[in-house]
DNA sequence: TTAGGGTTAG
């Protein structure tokens, strides 16, 4: 028999098994792998223990009750079990003793079987028996099990005792129930230092900061003096809330008493000044820790994680093994692959999970989901896919990050079947699933399904909650339906900072620069403050829609009027901007210049601005440095080559072409996509595979003949021979989006603009047939590519000729 | 013999 099942024998039969092991129950937990086990149903079911003969027990019951307080300390479960059957078992004080044993060594399900055992056999639970049943039941998570507990306590009159009240603020807390907690406490007679620290922690685990500070507040007004664990939860209360100066004014209290050498406390200063962004504080606290354990120094890493100092970070754990000789534990892994995950330290964070595995901190859900974040984030979806398939326990959090990792990469459809399979399970998805899976619904669904997601989100709980009407705003945008962002927002009835920056980049993104900057003023009028990523909505409006002068003015007015720094996506708009008037010199400068290091989107500004003004060698520069950091950017590859092609370079493409076989790359096929009475169509070049083919052909010749484009003319001209017949076959004639706009104007309302979105970016041969399509028919056009939305009007098109 | 505790995922 193994060790748990002999315990549970014993717990049900109270008869000795043939081979009783001396060994503890079950280890203690070493992570958060599935625990405690199940047991099965033949054992639990088993027979009433017999009665026994207590002479000889009574007489040595001084000696018994030593030897299982001994048992239940050291966590042996079955040899306390084995002196508890020896006991006098009408004494509650012998029950509650091995109820205590079972919740401290992590059996809540135990503890809460061996306490109905003892109301089975009729023994009155006292004032001591019910705080370690409360503890675990909160442990077991079983919200039934403490309404059951607590309404016993009605009828045995134990409902104003104090501990047991504290124990169940705490519990009901644990649990999300605040207003049960708070029931409790205001019903108290009296109220204890503790009462007041359960639920100043209560209001922390519920994520309300501001109600734990007023509840610390409320405390020091009664008179009762805070201690260690007050101070613990208020100062997490602040972190929560980012509340700086009651931090600082929290600091000076427990400087003015005993606790200020409380390395704990010391911790959680440190934590709270991270969360409020203030690193010089945390750094000089942390100086002056004499005797600096783990746990300080992970909320050091952690803090420097948090604060994007990631190089920082990393020192930290160098400093913390090679000076204070301390092993990492699996926290200052979890609080290390942010690092990597902000830096794209691939071979950083898999030194991590090598890590990981040989000190056995895996499994592990946290750390498992944090390597999960890192490896989709450096685009390895395979090992994210493993590590998430292989997980013991899968959380809401868990499905989340991989739902991410999918959208982060492209993986769109695999997002949406992810996404469909958490909805069949029992967990519901939050906001932030929400947020997170409609990227991908605005990438590939259609209206219909988009309409159907948006339908499931208004009947959630929290389809109101702003975040996710943000999201929503910013898919329909994503999509083209400008007009339906617009309506979603119009109708939000608090609209936060992030709410505005939305609008603002959905405006940006559709290339009406002068609408975000407008929104921007009215933000600013409703004295909403602007934060970095306001900027870089407004930044990347002036970007796209090419207002230069503007894009300098609140680039200056960031740091002057705001305090804001520049931080890499800042920079990139910059770029964008200075690649716009053509000073490539400039932006290369600027980019020598940054006081970040330069990331691939940084190079990938360049590129653009090399492609559009036709510098090679520059592009050739940025394309490396892009590819020294992301080895299968297939992007950087085809535009490159194409940019070779263009220029008649047939070596240098065929070379491109080489290196990208060489590392199994291929070249994404571009397709457009058209949408029509909520069906879609996609088309690839020269496709003939939709039914009114014909048609579309038919039409698109039509039109490219008014609009001169009916005979092959390309933007380049000067071409030999040899490499005019190799551009004929990739002649724009039939390129997926012609045909797309084609089918277009044939299937859709006379007024009603055609929105066509490409995976790619649009070429400039059909950018330019797409102007004079939109002057010729006086239809509005809109083609949405890979980064911005194309309103071709009356022979013009919002991004200014410039994407 | 009872209650509350620092760092951990988007």
């Amino acid at each position: 028999m193994t060790p748990t099942l002999a315990l549970n024998y014993y717990l049900y039969t109270s008869t000795a098994p043939p081979n009783l092991s001396r060994k503890r129950a079950a280890e203690p937990r070493a992570n958060q792998g599935a625990y405690p086990p199940r047991f099965p149903k033949w054992v639990r079911k088993a027979a009433k223990p017999p009665m026994k003969s207590t002479t000889l027990i009574e007489q040595h019951s001084s000696s018994l009750k030593q030897a299982l307080h001994d048992h239940v300390q050291s966590g042996s479960m079955e040899d306390a079990l084995w002196v508890f059957e020896k006991m006098n078992q009408s004494d509650a004080y012998n029950w509650n003793i091995v109820i205590r044993g079972f919740t401290d060594n992590g059996l809540f399900r135990e503890a809460i079987e061996f306490y109905q055992r003892m109301e089975f056999e009729g023994v009155g639970a006292d004032n001591y028996t019910f705080p370690f049943v409360i503890k675990a039941c909160g442990g077991s998570l079983s919200l039934a099990e403490v309404r059951r507990v607590h309404g016993k306590l009605f009828k045995v009159g134990l409902v104003s005792d104090v501990y047991i009240c504290n124990s169940l603020c705490a519990v009901y807390a644990k649990l999300g129930c605040i207003e049960d907690a708070e029931k409790v406490f205001e019903e108290m007679p009296v109220k204890d230092l503790v009462s007041w620290n359960s639920m100043i922690g209560g209001y922390v685990a519920v994520g309300d900061g501001w109600s734990a500070v007023v509840s610390f507040q409320e405390m020091l007004v009664v008179g009762i003096m805070p201690d260690r664990f007050s101070m613990i939860g208020v100062l997490n209360a602040c972190a929560i809330e980012g509340l700086l100066q009651t931090g600082k004014e929290i600091h000076c209290q427990v400087m003015k008493c005993v606790v200020e050498s409380d390395v704990m406390v010391q911790t959680s200063l440190i934590d709270m000044y991270h969360k409020c962004g203030r690193l010089d504080y945390a750094e000089r606290l942390f100086d002056k820790i004499s005797q600096k354990n783990v746990v300080v120094w992970n909320a050091m890493i952690h803090g420097y994680a948090l604060n994007a100092s990631p190089v920082e970070s990393f020192s930290c754990l160098k400093t913390m093994q090679e000076t204070d000789k301390l092993r990492p534990d699996a926290i200052t892994m979890i609080n290390l692959l942010p690092s990597c995950t902000q830096v794209g330290a691939l071979m950083e964070g898999k030194s991590i999970h090598g890590y990981a595995i040989r000190h056995g901190f895996l499994p592990h859900i946290v750390l498992e989901t944090a390597l999960i974040e890192l490896y989709g984030a450096c685009s390895r979806v395979k090992f994210a896919e493993r590590i998430f398939g292989q997980l013991a326990q899968k959380n809401l959090i868990s499905w989340n990050t991989m739902i991410s990792a999918y959208v982060h990469n492209g993986r769109n459809w695999e997002a949406l079947e992810l996404f469909q399979d958490l909805v069949s399970k029992p967990l519901d998805p939050d906001p932030i699933t929400i947020s997170s899976i409609l990227p991908a619904y605005s990438e590939v669904a259609s209206l219909g399904q988009r309409k159907q997601i948006h339908g499931y989100i208004s009947k959630l709980e929290h389809h109101s909650n702003t975040f996710i009407l943000n999201s929503t705003v910013y898919m329909y945008a994503k999509c083209g339906h400008l007009g339906t962002s617009q309506e979603i927002f119009d109708r939000m009835i608090y609209r936060d900072v992030s709410s505005w920056n939305t609008i603002i980049m959905a405006y940006a993104i559709h290339g009406f620069g002068r609408r975000s900057t407008r929104l921007f003023s009215e933000m600013v009028e409703k004295g909403i403050q602007p934060n970095e990523s306001t900027f870089v909505s407004l930044l990347t409006a002036c970007s796209i829609s090419g207002m230069v002068d503007e894009g300098w003015k609140y680039y200056a007015s960031m740091k002057l009027e705001y305090g804001i720094d520049p931080g890499i996506e800042h920079y990139g708009c910059m770029i964008d901007l200075l690649g716009r008037t053509g000073n490539l010199d400039q932006a290369k400068t600027f980019i020598d210049e940054m006081p970040l290091l330069p990331t691939a989107r940084i190079w990938g500004s360049l590129l653009t601005a090399s492609r559009n003004n036709r510098n090679i060698e520059l592009a050739e520069v940025a394309a490396e440095n892009i590819l020294s950091l992301e080895h299968d950017n297939t992007g950087c590859y085809v535009l490159l080559s194409n940019m070779y092609a263009e220029a008649g370079r047939w070596e240098d493409v065929k070379r491109i072409k080489f290196r990208m076989k060489q590392k199994g790359l291929e070249k994404t096929i571009g397709c457009s996509y058209l949408e029509t009475k909520c069906k879609p169509y996609r088309f690839i070049n020269h496709d003939k595979s939709h039914v009114e083919s014909d048609t579309i052909y038919e039409v698109l010749d039509v039109i490219l003949r008014k609009i001169g484009e009916d005979k092959y003319v390309h933007s380049i001209t000067k071409f030999r021979p040899l490499d005019l017949m190799r551009k004929k076959q990739n002649s724009a004639e039939h390129h997926s989006v012609r045909l797309a706009i084609s089918y277009g104007l044939i299937s859709t309302k006379l007024r009603d603009p055609v929105l066509v979105r490409r995976n790619t970016r649009i070429c400039e041969d059909c950018h330019n047939a797409a102007k004079k399509v939109s002057e010729m028919t006086k239809r509005e056009i809109i083609v949405g590519d890979s980064k911005v939305f194309h309103h071709f009007r009356d022979g013009n098109c919002s991004c200014g000729d410039y994407w």
